[in-house]
DNA sequence: AGCCGAACTAAACAGTGTTCGGACTTCAAA
DNA sequence: TTTGAAGTCCGAACACTGTTTAGTTCGGCT
């Protein structure tokens, strides 16, 4: 009969109604302030009855910041469908930023509140942003073949610098951390015009031999053995 | 009699006993994790009696913070005294990336677990930072009037730039977020770099007609009324 | 000697994530 | 039809958290 199967839909009904619960009240008050009591009371379930769907908090965090990467999955492969190389580069990190302020709750919840460490056995419901990240190389790659960057330009290293460029104008977009009145999506845009222009300077595959490297900064000399972004 | 001073001083030992076995605690286990009671168990005093010289955790942690934003202050300024400005400004912005990962316990309490709330009674003793962003921007005129920079390039967009750019290297940083084996002092400089080469290409300053603006990027169009980054 | 004020504490309050034992329902096998 | 297994769910508790309150102790001044 179809008692098993009715009883797994059930079983996920309740699934998607904890985990809308969370989402809604994440959304409206932020990670930290919202507890196992609140999410049970919201759905008219025992605080206990949470612990047979999610082992934990942090179980509910993942299962939610899955969510959260495949809408930010979407929208970055939605942004490299252009001709040219060079602006599916420019237009998947654009989509990034854009991601952090259509969805800022996501993005708070993804990089901000926590974030998916790096090991861990749920790791596996990540695994398709292995996928997305060597896509953003491969536009990169794309790129560097067309001609719009450096032939020397590693496309790894490129992609590192890109994310720890862009995070940064995110994070204080959806903190509100400049002053009333600033332009976040200028500023964003700004870095990201800036850092592209910088890669195809070929700032990025010659300074191992510029000034700072040489001579240290201030009398703060560099380390021995630190000389290249690992590609 | 100096019973007075005696009590004063008194008083100012045991305030410094608190923070710094908040420091110590706070160094090891993260700001989360430790608690009132951690605190007052090392110092071998009640819960309680910290509140009579903390009115919160959150005072604790601002008291610490000031300490870290006096540190970075020192290492900032002191970075900023080479005859050239645009190594000056290339040096300050390194030593603000250098202060994360030698103090990443200061830095992750600055500006990873918490961060200091713009508007808060105790701003005061954060004002000498003004100062510290006041410098960075005449470090960055300087280089302008030095020809380092395009003349149209605004002073506080660069500095802001800068910033935004430079906050995520460190993060990543602190947060060992890249696989192993990664260079992150290597990751930090080609961004710093690739900034500076993008701000001296005069992209900040000619954005405003450039290809993803006018076009908007993968069917998502700027709003109107974003233009510039606010100077 | 009496008193004041500061320092300090024990106990409690309201909250947190999580666990445990048991009650209740459902359903297939005996 | 009874039995037993499997599940779902809840009340109560555990060990925490930041914080408050009432009360005690004690040095120093009058």
């Amino acid at each position: 009969m179809g008692t098993k199967e009715r009883q797994d839909r059930e079983r996920q009904a309740v699934t998607a109604s904890i985990l809308g619960a969370a989402r809604e009240l994440f959304t409206a008050e932020g990670y930290q302030s919202v507890s196992i009591r609140k999410i049970a009371e919201r759905i008219e379930y025992s605080p206990a009855a949470i612990y047979s769907y999610y082992t934990s908090k942090d179980d509910i965090f993942l299962a939610l910041a899955a969510e959260g990467f495949h809408l930010l999955d979407d929208k970055v492969r939605g942004a490299m469908t252009t001709d040219d190389p060079l602006e599916n580069v420019r237009g998947c990190w654009w989509a990034f930023y854009e991601f952090s302020q259509e969805q800022p709750a996501y993005f708070q919840l993804m990089f901000v509140d926590r974030s998916v460490p790096r090991i861990t056995q749920q790791w596996e419901g990540f695994s398709f942003l292995q996928e997305m990240l060597a896509e953003a190389v491969n536009a990169i790659q794309r790129a560097i073949d067309a001609g719009a960057f450096p032939r020397a330009l590693s496309p790894d290293t490129a992609m590192h610098m890109l994310w720890a460029s862009l995070i940064g104008p995110a994070i204080v977009g959806v903190r509100h951390r400049l002053a009333s009145g600033e332009d976040y999506d200028a500023l964003a845009r700004d870095v990201l015009n800036a850092t592209i222009a910088g890669l195809q300077s070929g700032i990025a595959t010659t300074f191992v031999s510029c000034k700072c490297l040489e001579e240290g900064i201030a009398g703060a000399p560099v380390p021995a053995g630190v000389r290249r972004h690992a590609s």
